[in-house]
DNA sequence: CTGTTAGCGCATTCAA
DNA sequence: TTGAATGCGCTAACAG
């Protein structure tokens, strides 16, 4: 059961440079991409390295380095629970950072505007390693992130992608299967007799939200064509708003059976739901577990949370980051940011 | 929003030992609790370290060190499909802990033999600075446990715990909350009219089965009283004689409307279900994910499965006996075990 | 009980 | 375009 197949002694840059006839700083000048090295001598090292298994040790990498590599964190400006939990995540992980050689800064963007956010992202070519950004999908986002990358930055998008772009990496859930799943919870948890759902989200110009009502109705219509799907509603992600909203859903279907809450401003929701009466026998499943979340979850109010987890994503994001920069291993599925699905008896 | 309380340059042992006013040796000493140093000196460079906000360099720690750190996994002998994921997991981490200076080793055991367990457990007295084991939770195996920490073996609990003992750390859920959690998943699913609800597990004598049961009861009686819960049947977590046992369940109770499978062998109950053709009208809940239990909730025969995630658990071990060894920081609620909850619109 | 010293494997000047 | 030399912060062997 043991490692038999990696020799025990690990092969060095020296053995390298040795295999290959040059030079260790002539060897690192190939490892790690660095121009003035002739075609030829690039390729005989890099022959020794394959024929050598080497793999620089981490270790040695960070104690020599000297730089530290800048990373700067684009989220939405705006007092926004899961983006709060996020900035503290980050916050949480400075030390580790310290010891990964990783310097970080936080930014708050106004990201519902395309072009403050492509602003910002181009102001970073040139002054980091790498940028992770949760951004708005625009195009003139995307050609942001382009120029970024073509200049040598480590792009990583957070929670909502920019697919079309060039982006190394996108660390975030799978947000068609996140209303997949919320359809089913819902479903499953309304019953088999007829009755109407209801849908609230922040905007559908956004790409998360849009992919989530997507993946719900899609559940919805194969698999509970009993249950009615109310039209969307658009409440800005804002808790004032989102209670009106409820509200006026109560008034106009006095039999609502469930309401699947897309974006943020969970709390109007709750707040319509206890105040009415309805918070117990209405079906209530949305996402982020928030310490707001947590306690609607445990009186009763929300059936479900669908959550991904900002410390993950946080650290998940630096460790792709660092496995770019490095040669690092990257454990794959250690990197896949998954679904949550909280009810109030399995709350970390 | 950068981290301004951490100073830009870090302190080195070096700083602390010129602090201390002694030499690089014996801050080493005294930081790696290494004997052979005053007291009074100890004192002082233990208050340098805190003036100072020492924390040792973990690359440059593993970069000087020459000796690997040995481990030793003990997991149950024979043909358990969790088992070998955890297995595969220690497999896929071999590269990173190399990286990390861990030699790692896995041994079978035959678990259900307390005697035989803490005879392997004391077997590595002296021989590994870490062993991670799946242990039984018994008088026997808790003395081995306690022999091993006092010789100063970091010894850390896998999926079932031995809280009594002294085990530096427990690696895995709360397995009375995952109980819980299947509660409620089959209160739900089922509905609000009245029916017969059917456990099956391994042993009520496995801690972790019994933790369960336990909790899954606690649910159902407090909030699902419309259920009726039959008696507990013991399959050994064999999915013949769970083939068996379901079999006979459906001709005693051919009203039976679901099941909560505690423990291993989920492959008999599915095939028991199909064959009968309760398939899609039976709820079925059970633990850990696995090629079977996917299929099983992609087709319908199961409807929820609860899982502990084996990577996680096997990096989180070696995380923590890592920060045991070193003063390396630990993430707290990176290392906390979720209970995930899996439908077949969220499997990653 | 304490100090001196030599690397660990790589990044990074500075020369050639 | 390439090479030699220095040092990152710590561990560990060796001296006293």
């Amino acid at each position: 059961m043991e490692a038999k197949n990696t020799p025990k002694v690990r092969a060095t840059l020296e053995d390298v440079a040795q295999h290959a006839q040059v030079s260790l700083a002539t060897a690192d000048r190939v490892l790690n991409k660095r121009p003035g090295v002739r075609a030829a001598t690039v390729a005989r090292v890099n022959e020794a390295v394959r024929r050598l298994g080497y793999r620089p040790d981490p270790s040695a990498a960070k104690l020599a380095r000297s730089r530290l590599r800048r990373v700067a964190f684009l989220l939405p400006a705006g007092a926004n629970r899961f983006v709060g939990l996020l900035s503290e995540q980050i916050a949480a992980n400075v030390e580790w950072m310290r010891d990964q050689r990783i310097d970080s800064e936080v930014l708050a963007v106004n990201v519902f505007n395309p072009g403050e956010l492509a602003k910002a992202l181009l102001a970073q070519e040139g002054q980091r390693d790498a940028v992770m950004v949760m951004a708005l999908d625009h195009p003139v986002v995307r050609s942001a992130i382009d120029q970024l990358t073509q200049a040598g930055t480590v792009v990583i998008t957070l929670v909502s992608d920019v697919p079309s772009s060039t982006r190394q990496h996108y660390v975030g859930i799978d947000n068609t299967a996140a209303g997949r799943t919320a359809a089913t919870l819902v479903g499953r948890f309304v019953g088999r007799q007829p009755a109407k759902v209801a849908i609230i989200l922040g905007s559908l110009s956004l790409r998360d939200h849009a992919e989530r009502y997507f993946g719900f109705n899609q559940v919805m219509a194969h698999e509970h064509p009993h249950l009615t799907v109310l039209p969307p509603l658009e409440g800005q992600d804002d808790a004032t708003r989102n209670e009106v909203l409820t509200k006026e859903l109560f008034t106009a279907h006095p039999d609502l059976a469930a309401i699947y809450s897309v974006g943020a401003g969970n709390g109007g929701i709750s707040t319509a739901l206890r105040t009415s009466g309805r918070a117990h026998n209405t079906v209530f499943v949305g996402h982020e577990l928030t310490p707001a979340s947590r306690t609607d979850l445990l009186d009763g109010t929300m059936d479900a949370v669908i959550n991904q987890d900002a410390g993950h994503e946080i650290r998940s994001a630096l460790r792709v980051a660092l496995a770019q920069w490095s040669q690092e291993p990257v454990i794959a599925d250690q990197e896949r940011i998954r679904i949550d699905i909280y009810l109030k008896d399995n709350l970390p």
